[in-house]
DNA sequence: AGAGGTACCTGGCAGC
DNA sequence: TGCTGCCAGGTACCTC
């Protein structure tokens, strides 16, 4: 579900509910999430204000007085901000309650998130230390992404998805950043050229920036956390329309499997 | 060191 | 209706 415009949506939804805001208490579920959630996690964060949130890659990072907290959506997650009196369904593993009476819900069916704690730098933590760049950030630019596929043998859709690379670019916006930057997401890196290079650099963000300002995309259970989709799905250009016709000229949309991901092209716009 | 495959987990859907 | 198999927005970790 969650590619970096939805946890850049969840982030905005949750701050004004969380910011400056006391813990008034932390209940865990269901512990096994990709990491087994931190054992006296409810104890460590009880009674301690939020100073700060932000996002890092796919990460959210909710610092505390004493410590951060490390937030991932893994392939499932959402987070919705509900009051107390709304009983947890099945796969809602964690909430944080605040003293002002708001309960910050994750859910997360396929359990591929995570909860850390780090009492040390988040940016120091082994989750975050190993990310590449921002893609919204002027570090991540033409010459950047040129010098970094030279030194790799992968498809340019990989390259792209690779989160030591640049963070937060996922399947769906990789394929749709290929495809408003004309570069067939099979091709070899290396055979991407700097002017190639500077459009998909564009692309990946104009991509992303649209998606943030329209909510995220929903497909099948994202939701902002009021509860609403996104509304990006409507702007997909080719991800999940094999076989349809293209918009831009007609020809049919093709599907690629590429490092065990669905890739959609169009052989004619796409070179 | 880099590339590619596997694993984690549940739910939805197509096909029979 | 119900079963089976496949697919899904991510990414860490294994082997070669």
């Amino acid at each position: 579900m969650p590619e970096l415009p939805e946890v850049e949506t969840t982030l905005r939804g949750i701050e004004p509910y969380l910011i400056n805001q006391r813990i008034a208490g932390l209940t865990v579920r269901n512990r096994h999430l990709r990491w087994p959630v931190d054992a006296q996690l409810e104890r460590k964060v009880q009674g301690q204000i939020v100073t700060a949130l932000r996002r890092r890659g796919k990460y959210i990072l909710i610092s505390l007085e004493q410590g951060h907290l490390i937030v991932h959506l893994g392939m499932s997650g959402s987070i919705r901000v509900l009051t107390p009196d709304i009983a947890p369904q099945k796969h809602d593993h964690v909430d944080l309650l605040t003293a002002a009476g708001r309960v910050i819900r994750y859910r997360d069916p396929r359990r591929f998130g995570a909860w850390l704690w780090t009492q040390q730098n988040p940016e120091q933590h082994v989750r975050i230390t190993n990310l590449g760049v921002e893609p919204l950030q002027s570090e991540f630019n033409s010459e950047y992404l040129y010098q970094q596929s030279r030194k790799r043998r992968v498809k340019i859709k990989t390259l792209i998805m690779d989160g030591s690379i640049v963070t937060g670019v996922g399947n769906i916006y990789a394929s749709e950043a290929l495809f408003r930057a004309g570069v067939r997401p099979g091709r070899g890196c290396y055979r991407v050229n700097f002017a190639a290079c500077q459009r998909l650099v564009d692309s990946i963000k104009l991509v992303l920036d649209d998606a943030i300002a329209k909510g995220g995309t929903t497909l099948q259970d994202f939701t902002a956390i009021d509860g609403k989709p996104g509304y990006f799905r409507q702007m997909l250009l080719v991800y999940g329309r094999e076989k349809q016709t293209c918009y831009e000229c007609g020809a049919r949309i093709r599907k690629v499997v590429i490092g065990q991901r669905a890739s959609f092209y169009c052989p004619d716009c796409q070179q």
